[in-house]
DNA sequence: CAGATTTATATCGCACACGATTTAATAGCG
DNA sequence: CGCTATTAAATCGTGTGCGATATAAATCTG
């Protein structure tokens, strides 16, 4: 029979056979690729994320930065102090709105998405993936996600 | 023409078109899906991944455990002796290379394995996807982590 | 418009995660 | 055999991440 066999408990118990662990997993290989090239922009794997997502849209709100990169702001707001030391970026109270925080691109920190711009290319090498293949890859991924945080 | 062209630069830099990113954000889903339920077992999810290896191959040094997490000893030895204390595991030096750690599942934690039994099915459930889906697209990001570790 | 409620960030404590280094033990070699 | 090199864990410093809580500002309600 072709049939698609539920699997037993044993194969389900097994290291390999979970999604979450090769997630996971391939999470700090990512993170392992990146980290010679973020080097040279003196930047964090998460720093770096913060920094995408910035050149996408400047002068975001932490609470909007929070939503678009699914982090709270127990972990942006130590992140962005330390992007603010280094100059990328400025954190100024919102005038009109005081318990808001407008995050924003400084000159060099705009200057930095340049410097920035050969590392996409070098990460899509590293992943051994056609674009398209990587494409399907990262919706289905995000579909998880979605499901996930339903 | 149906040919798949190559993302323009400004494409390529969009957070959401990160595949990166896409195993980042389902990383944390993951983490979050897991926390109600692993902490009836009073485990986090590394050190829950931990167990699973454990229950899977009992008596591991921390380097094969390390190898099969993709950790290094920096991570795993505080966390060995967080899940010791809460005598989950034994840590003994080997007497024939005392260089060496043997980490084994005391009784307590054997029996943790049966109120774990339940977990796999709850998160598969979380997915959204049957499991030929999960199991498929598992390998395909097994493969992805494989190439970015090369 | 005063007091209660909600909202936006920040703070704190804890647990990863890693690179660099240290420590201790084994293996290798002349 | 003794000395060096290698190996296995542990330690240390830094940077995420998050839950719980605190703080302060805006909003809502009577």
């Amino acid at each position: 029979m072709a049939k698609a066999d539920t699997p037993s408990p044993e194969e389900l118990m097994k290291l390999d056979n979970f999604l979450c662990f090769a997630i996971y997993s391939a999470n700090h290989a990512f993170t392992r690729v990146y980290k010679p090239l973020l080097d040279e922009l003196d930047l964090t794997y998460p720093q770096y994320l913060v920094m995408v997502a910035l050149w996408e849209k400047d002068d975001q709100t932490v609470g909007s930065l929070g939503e678009k990169l699914f982090l709270e702001s127990s972990t942006l707001t130590p992140m962005l102090k330390r992007l603010e030391a280094m100059g990328y970026i400025s954190r100024v109270r919102d005038r009109a709105d005081e318990r808001q925080v407008r995050v924003r691109l400084t000159e060099t920190g705009q200057a930095l998405k340049a410097k920035a711009s050969a590392v996409p290319l070098g990460i899509a090498g590293a992943t051994g993936m056609e674009p398209a293949e990587i494409g399907r890859l990262k919706q289905e991924i995000a579909t998880l996600r979605a499901s996930l945080l339903r």
